[in-house]
Formats: C-alpha cells, sequence, structure tokens
DNA sequence: GTGAAAGCGCTAACAA
DNA sequence: TTGTTAGCGCTTTCAC
C-alpha cells in the first residue's frame, strides 16, 4: 500500500523563469532577454507578446544568475561604524538616495567600530560581489584596506581616512569646524575654553583637537591641559569628561564638544550638576541633531553636512564604477556653526 | 594594420575560481567545493593541499554562483519608513545582530512611507532573491501585500501590520503603553490630559489613540475634543499640534505625544512660549531615546522595546525560512514606563 | 574518497 | 530581426 502523505494544500509559486515566458510568447529566450534588455531589434508584435506573457507569469529577471553571467552586481554596499549614530543614519540616507536612484540596490553593515568585524565584512562583501562599498574605517591602517584594493573592491572611505591609500575620500573640514567653534566663543567673551575629544587614533578626533589648539594659540589663550578631557565618541564617556571639567577649581567658562554623543552626555552632567547653560557653563556641540533645537536651551552646534557627505560618497563611488581609471579625488566638506542659545554671551569677567 | 589599443598598465586581480584552486591543488573542482562545505569525506591530505591553494590564491566562495546553483541565498532585507528616525535605528541594529550571527548579509531599504517606492522595492528584493524581508508596512491594506506572499516571499511585518493577512508578525502593547502614559500623568495629579497622535491609518497610531482615549474614561476624566490634535509623526506636525493646544482658552496641564519625532516638535514649541516643563505643561513621550536623559528637564517616556522587536523579528524570519509549514505567530512585545521629571507631581488645582 | 558532468537562469556572440 | 548555444562559478548527483 501506498504511503500517502497528505500534500500541501497550497503550493507556493516558484518565480517564472526567461524560459517560460519565451515558451509562453512562443519565442526564443535570446528575445525576452533583448525585451528585458531594451533592445530595439525586437519587432514590435513580439515586445507585446513577451511583455503580455510576462505579466501573466508575473516574470521579473532573475537578478542572481543575471550577476553570475555579467560578472557585476549592482548592490553597493555602506558600512558604518555605528548604525546608531544618527550622524551616519543621515550619512545612509545621502548615500541610498543617490545609489537607489542610479538603480543600486543598498547592503548595510554595521562595524560596530570593531577591526575584526569590519575584516569579515569586508571579506563577506568582496564574496557577495559588491560593486563597491562606502566605508567609514575603524582605523587608521592602510595595511589593513590594502589587500582588499588589490583585489579590486572599490572602496571610498568617508569620515575618517588612512592616509596613503588609493581610494576616493570624502571627509570634513573638521580643523576649521573645531576653529570656528572656538572663535564664536571667543567673541561670546568667553577665555576659558575646554575641549571633550574623542580617540586620538580617529582622525576626526585628532583633527578636531588639533583645530582646538591651534584656534586657542590664535586667540592668545591660555590653554590648562586639565581643560582638554578624553572621551570616545560614546555617550558615557561624554558624561564623565564633563563631570571631570565640573569638578576642577579652576574650570572654563565654556566648553566644545566633538561629536552628538558626547554632547548628550555632557548635557546630562550639566543639568545633574544644577548648573544653568550658558550662564554657568556654555556649550557648543559637534554634529547637529533633530533634538538641537528641542533642548532647552536649544544647542549651538557645528554642523556636519552628513547628507552631503552620503550622496557626494555615492557619486565617486558611481564615478569610478564606471570609470576605473580616473584620478583619485579627496573631496572635503565645510561644516557650518549654527548659533543658537547654548553658547550665550559671557559677562563673567566683567561682573568680576 | 592594427588598431592596438593602448593596454591598461596594471591589471586588477580577479577573484580566484574554484577551478584555479583546484588545479593549483591538483585535485578536482568538487573536492574543492567539499572541502568549503566541511564534507568530512575529504581524506586529510587533500583539505590540506585544498586550504594551502585557497589561501595561496586568498579563494573565497563566489556567492553569487553558489546563490544560483543552490537557488537560495541568504540575505535579508529589512525595509523600514524612515531610516532616519531612531526607533527604526534600533529595530535594524537589532535584527542585524542576530541575522548575521545566523550568517546572513542585511539589505537595508527605505520605503519613506511611500507606497509606491515600498511596491518598487519588495519586487526588487524578489528579483534580487532574498531569503526574507522584515517590513514596516506603509500601509494596512492586506492586499498590497498579498502578491508577494503567494509568490513565496517571506515577509515578517513589524510595529504596524496588516491585519488578515497569513505573515509573522511583531508589534508593541501600543494600548497598554498609551493607557500606563494616562495613569502615571493621573497619579501626578494630572485631570486635563492632551495627546498629540499620528496619522490614523497607520495602526500604531490608532491604537495609541485608543489606549490612550480608553483611559481617559476609565479614569472618567472629561476629554475635550480640542485636546486631542492631529500629527503625523513627525516633528514639524508636533510642534503646530503643541502650539495648537498651548493656544486654547482650556488647555491641559499635561500632554501625550505618540512618537518620538513629535515628542521634539512638542518640546520645541513648548520653550518657544517661555513655559517650564513640567510646572506648566507636563508631557510623555512616546519612544525613550537616547536624548531622553539629557533634556532639561529629562523627559518621562514610554519605551519601546525597538532592539527587542528587531532581534524577535529577525528570530520569526529565521525560523520560517526553516521551516515554512510552522503556524503563524504574533509576538507582542510590552512597553515600560520611564519616569524622568518632565511629567512631575501637579499641585496646580490645590494652589487654585 | 574522488572525479566527471549536468545544470541553476541568464546574457551575448554568432548564425541564420 | 530572430534563434541557437556557450558558459558565468558553483553544488550535487552519479559512477568509479
Amino acid at each position: 500500500m501506498v504511503n500517502k502523505r497528505k500534500t500541501r494544500t497550497f503550493s507556493i509559486k516558484k518565480a517564472a523563469t526567461i524560459r517560460q515566458v519565451a515558451e509562453m510568447a512562443g519565442v526564443s529566450i535570446a528575445t525576452v532577454s533583448r525585451v528585458f534588455a531594451g533592445s530595439d531589434l525586437v519587432s514590435h508584435e513580439l515586445v507585446e507578446r513577451v511583455q503580455e506573457a510576462s505579466r501573466s507569469l508575473s516574470y521579473q529577471p532573475n537578478r542572481i544568475a543575471r550577476n553570475l553571467r555579467t560578472q557585476k552586481t549592482h548592490t553597493a554596499a555602506v558600512m558604518v561604524s555605528d548604525i546608531e549614530n544618527p550622524f551616519f543614519t543621515s550619512v545612509i540616507r545621502g548615500a541610498g538616495g543617490v545609489l537607489r536612484n542610479a538603480g543600486y540596490t543598498l547592503l548595510l553593515t554595521n562595524s560596530d567600530e570593531n577591526e575584526q568585524i569590519e575584516l569579515e565584512l569586508l571579506l563577506n562583501l568582496r564574496a557577495e560581489g559588491v560593486a563597491g562599498v562606502i566605508l567609514a574605517p575603524t582605523h587608521e591602517d592602510a595595511q589593513h584596506y590594502e589587500q582588499f584594493i588589490q583585489a579590486g573592491l572599490v572602496i571610498v572611505a568617508i569620515d575618517r581616512c588612512p592616509k596613503d591609500l588609493k581610494i576616493d575620500r570624502v571627509t570634513v573640514n573638521n580643523i576649521e569646524g573645531a576653529q570656528t567653534a572656538v572663535r564664536h566663543l571667543v567673541e561670546q567673551g568667553h577665555t576659558k575654553i575646554g575641549f571633550i575629544t574623542g580617540l586620538p587614533r580617529i582622525s576626526t578626533a585628532y583633527e578636531r583637537l588639533q583645530g582646538f589648539e591651534q584656534a586657542m594659540k590664535i586667540h592668545n589663550l591660555p590653554l590648562n591641559p586639565q581643560w582638554v578631557q578624553q572621551g570616545d565618541f560614546r555617550r558615557e564617556n561624554g558624561f564623565t569628561a564633563m563631570m571631570n571639567i565640573l569638578n576642577l577649581e579652576d574650570r572654563p567658562t565654556a566648553v566644545i564638544t566633538s561629536n552628538n554623543l558626547m554632547t548628550l552626555g555632557a548635557l546630562q552632567a550639566i543639568y545633574e550638576c544644577k548648573l544653568r547653560i550658558p550662564d554657568d557653563m556654555a556649550i557648543v556641540g559637534f554634529d547637529d541633531m533633530a533634538w538641537a533645537t528641542s533642548l532647552n536651551p536649544p544647542l549651538t552646534t557645528i554642523a556636519q553636512p552628513a547628507h552631503e557627505l552620503g550622496m557626494s560618497a555615492a557619486q565617486l563611488l558611481l564615478n569610478r564604477i564606471n570609470d576605473p581609471q580616473r584620478p583619485y579625488r579627496h573631496v572635503i566638506l565645510d561644516t557650518q556653526l549654527i548659533v543658537r542659545e547654548s553658547s550665550g554671551m559671557h559677562y563673567a569677567l566683567e561682573k568680576d
């Protein structure tokens, strides 16, 4: 007796193939392929028959097969170091827009600021055959990335960037940004200015600190080493860094934080100490975020053109894919000072 | 005469193929394949020779070819409606983690709350052969998604969800969340409570409003229709909605906002009117965000388990992929009230 | 244990 | 203008 298992009462329709369409339309698969490639060598009549058949089978060309055959994909990856940081989210959105318009699919990966993960992911992306990757490198060692470049992986570096690497890159003018922040604070009457910096191994952190120090020198301002506190671009460290500054005997009247997350921590510290902004402590943050205007008082920031940064990077990637020989380019985007209330006038000296 | 074009002076190393490895190791391609599949049918010696050859050619199996051959991919997509919303970012991160651990690559797409784009993207994903997609649907019409389900695309709905759709889903207990917010405010002495809601066509918005109204009834509180203002989950509308409330003759003493972005707008409105929180206007927001503790005063919120939501969705997706026949599941996650200072005690009535 | 060979769905070169 | 066919790089029977 046959042991007849109950068969599924419904069956998952497998996607139609080019062969089925060809058969249904009574043409060869080459013709179907041509129709979908938009070739104008096909007669009106056949085009219509093919389209009709495709519609009724709801046929979509299989991208995997196409990719294998043509040896290229229309997939581009973006690899950031912290997907929950709104700065990177804006970058992703900017890049995603232009990539999608160019017909590319967006692969997203998150290195979590961990170079081991970054390495694995890069390997993965290569195997996946991505057309290119927009990368926020976890560290500054060119060696790390050399093998991928050699292997023909198209990389565009954003935000931070190893020197001596033959790739396209787009960064922000961090030095000038930090200088602008100092100048603004000086104009508000501040002379004692503190700085919360990120890990020095990351170029953005390093450059912002550098810009700060240069500006202090330019303005002939004293710089107490204790006024510069080291964070790591994360919220918790912004908090402790600001706490350290607040506990100083001789503390600055204003502080510049070098990224958005640390700004959040710093603000919390100020509030917890029941200090008023900007009277007791003025603050200028790096990165303009959606919440900056909703703070009390609204936050003065050095805005980074995150969106634009993503768009530029995507454009560079596209250009490179279309012309691998073109000269490498380094796009530097300017920051913008957005004055709100957290950096308000300082009269303390006069009052003293 | 031959028109000899100048050839490139350098050549991009093409990735090594299984054939080259086989040749170098002096084995058949089947053996190489077996080694990479971890088959234990291969002798020690050959395994080593293959590994050696692979290393020296830095060979990685071509995923595209593998996918074509096996008719499946290890790529999963997440499609959100606003990638710049931190809520979704957390979801993505949660999902990304478990997906990556399971060996999947994450494809990210952004429907921008636009159903036309959503449709195109879904079509794309199907052609791309993704193993499944975690989707925050743009609208509630099951019809819209039916064709994809029919075509065998594995979908897990998150956050919002069309009814009558045979799919897995994970949502948040919005009704209870809104009720909790009301109860908390009542405990703080508030009796006149306003609500800023989202577009009613989105189930989360609808449910939260519903929860609010039910709770008001339960607590026997009067509900002035003007106290409920309609927004659209975006910042700008949170601002105008709150402004509308603030301009009311008879205005509530506390307001609940039904998502994070609108909270930001509402806060800005309150600050611009020089009102104090919570004395002049108490506020409870939906969605707990990094900046909630850095506000002045810190914000009381109904926290959504965004991270967990992403993880659950990814888990459901994985389970479904491994066993397409399993019964569909609807996971409902609880919200959590996080009391900070923006919802503080209300003594106004006593003082009157 | 190992290898030969078929074939996944498609594109593109060539033939007709 | 249309069709035939080779083959992209891999996995997986099947035979030895």
